[in-house]
DNA sequence: GTCTTTGCAAATGATTTGCAGCCTA
DNA sequence: TAGGCTGCAAATCATTTGCAAAGAC
């Protein structure tokens, strides 16, 4: 059977880049935390649990070859960091956000809600859309109910 | 009348902070430059034409300011900087952005193009959705032009 | 051997902070 | 005169880069 990560590798190779053990490293780091949504000195800092010798600017170099071959994305919520997230396998467009302004969550939707938006926007403003970003700032159904619990 | 600077310095007071030169002079470039999505350099640059003594850390703290009093919303499309970009008036949400792949043209949608898709979040995922960040990356009617042209 | 990749340290660039002086209530 | 506000310089933090050594084909 073919795993992900065989697949990523493929992936490397076609453009021609090695999966050296560092990047391999790199990669099951996020395969092993595909909810979260890791900074570069957070997958470094897993990494270096494995495989202690690595580099932060090899992270940082994987991270970004592996942003371009559109393996992960690159997302910014406002703080001042980058993260990345491993982009679902025949997910055609990059998935949402909802991130708590209340705990900090972030919950990702993976459904894909702009279908009519884009279809508008392309018709309207003639605009050729290749990806796109929607983040949701809100409070997470958790903290909603800590809210009311506190009025009581 | 009222002119927007006034509306502005009220809002200031109101949490009392003052309206000071150069403060005004910072709004001011904020306002005769509403179309473009200045970063903090390019709005110092602006700034420093009229009163050369201002300093950087003053307009970042200043810009900081007007985003914390919601005069301004802080964007990031994800090249290194943060642009800031004034608030519609009266505006419940904020706006949404294009942005070309191909000359870095950002274009603003005013229409609120989320309304049912909020509706559905709200609803299926039990988040009180605040604000939102929408960004489109593709390419532009003028560059989309261009490429055709060339391939003549 | 040649070309890619790495780790380290130094460089960069955006943003923040400490602090002494300034201005205004 | 006290507090907010400013300019400057130094500090910080994320990210990038130069380079020599190590590894792969």
């Amino acid at each position: 059977m073919e795993t992900r990560i065989d697949r990523i590798k493929k992936q490397l190779h076609s453009a021609s880049y090695k999966l050296t053990p560092q990047r391999e490293a790199t990669v099951r780091v996020l395969l092993e935390n595909e909810e979260d949504h890791l900074s570069a000195e957070d997958v470094y800092l897993l990494v270096k649990e494995k495989a202690p010798e690595i580099g932060l600017a090899t992270v940082y170099r994987t991270l970004e070859l592996l942003t371009e071959l559109k393996v992960v994305d690159k997302i910014n919520f406002g703080d001042g960091v980058s993260r990345y997230d491993l982009r679902k396998e025949g997910a055609e467009h990059f998935h949402h956000h909802l991130v708590c302004m209340e705990c900090g969550s972030v919950t990702e939707i993976v459904e894909d809600l702009l279908g009519d938006v884009e279809e508008i926007v392309e018709r309207d403003w003639k605009f050729k859309i290749k990806d796109h970003r929607l983040t949701f700032h809100g409070i997470c159904a958790n903290c909603q109910e800590k809210q009311s619990n506190n009025e009581k």
